[in-house]
DNA sequence: CGTGAAAGTATCTGTTT
DNA sequence: AAACAGATACTTTCACG
């Protein structure tokens, strides 16, 4: 279903750098002809690989000047499902995951400017299932790689491994003021 | 030199859903002709708004099948730069931020799996401004939006209000194992 | 900003290796 | 699977109004 050889590889790394790239443009790059091009990036995007297209957009050109990301903490027992309904319909959390460690949940959000962090922050502990935050502010932003294609051999087909917390003594961490009781 | 009209936020907007919209398509969705969709979209790019065109992939498609979240602790007086040239050149590093609060960077990695994180953890940590790491394994994603275009007026010009940390009160927290002497 | 014309692409269909 | 050739429809891009 989804083995890619090498050519695949070198066509998603193209359009990771041109997302506009003609078929045409792609193929004397890689060395095949354009319909060739195509036929297989449509595979591409029926494997789930390619997903679509997009711009990349400067965030701070569009208003978007700052951003943090913000550890969320939980009541013992809250599903993934219930964070996820925590924080979607928030606009400014642009992307949320479970982690392992002392918190939920690390969401990153985007904000006009710090008051408007502090309104999103503040909207988003009123949340039932959120019993504290801890925020820390993006000062700069030293590296932002869109992707890397897998070096050299395929990936491994995930060969297990325990998940978990990587060093967890919970000496009380500092959070956002107003743990709620 | 970059105020953005109703206008060119539909086209980005447009551009963020579909990067390989035509200039028609935008043109009929926006209400304007072709040759002035592109005209907006050279100025956007030559503004820096737009900064690319890039197919949106998913990582664990191409074998990226983990992916962590890691503070850096450096020590007392270390600079951005510095930091910089620390995890440049990590191939793993998909994005580096200097934050505020206790540690002074959030790197996000990528791995093919729980073994390559490792390696790529440790080959972090013999970084010499490197001090200590505390890494959060995310376990799922909840929520990945590229970017949301802002909403009604444009963006506050920045009204100054200070940057620090939201709340530090440093009760030792837990890192990872082996805090170089 | 729109119009219209010229050059370049995309996409489909066969055919051949 | 892929290259190639040829047909049609779109797209880009550049004049000019």
């Amino acid at each position: 279903m989804l083995r890619l050889d090498e050519l695949d590889r070198r066509i998603v790394a193209r359009l990771l750098e041109d997302g506009r790239a003609s078929f045409a443009q792609i193929g004397t790059a890689v060395g095949l002809s354009a319909p060739a091009v195509k036929r297989r990036v449509d595979r591409l995007r029926a494997d789930g690989v390619i997903t679509g297209f997009a711009a990349v957009v400067d965030p701070a050109a569009l208003g978007w000047t700052t951003e943090a990301f913000i550890e969320i903490f939980c009541t013992g027992a809250t599903s993934p499902e219930e964070i996820h309904s925590s924080v979607r319909g928030h606009p400014e959390v642009v992307a949320a995951y479970t982690i392992s460690g002392d918190a939920s949940a690390l969401v990153h959000v985007r904000a006009r400017d710090i008051r408007h962090l502090e309104q999103a922050l503040e909207r988003l502990r009123r949340e039932d299932n959120i019993t504290a935050t801890k925020t820390s502010i993006v000062l700069s932003r030293l590296i932002g790689r869109p992707i890397d294609a897998p070096d050299g051999r395929g990936a491994a087909p995930d060969g297990g491994g325990d998940l978990g917390a990587s060093s967890d003594m919970p000496g009380q961490t500092a959070r956002d003021r107003l743990s709620r009781p």
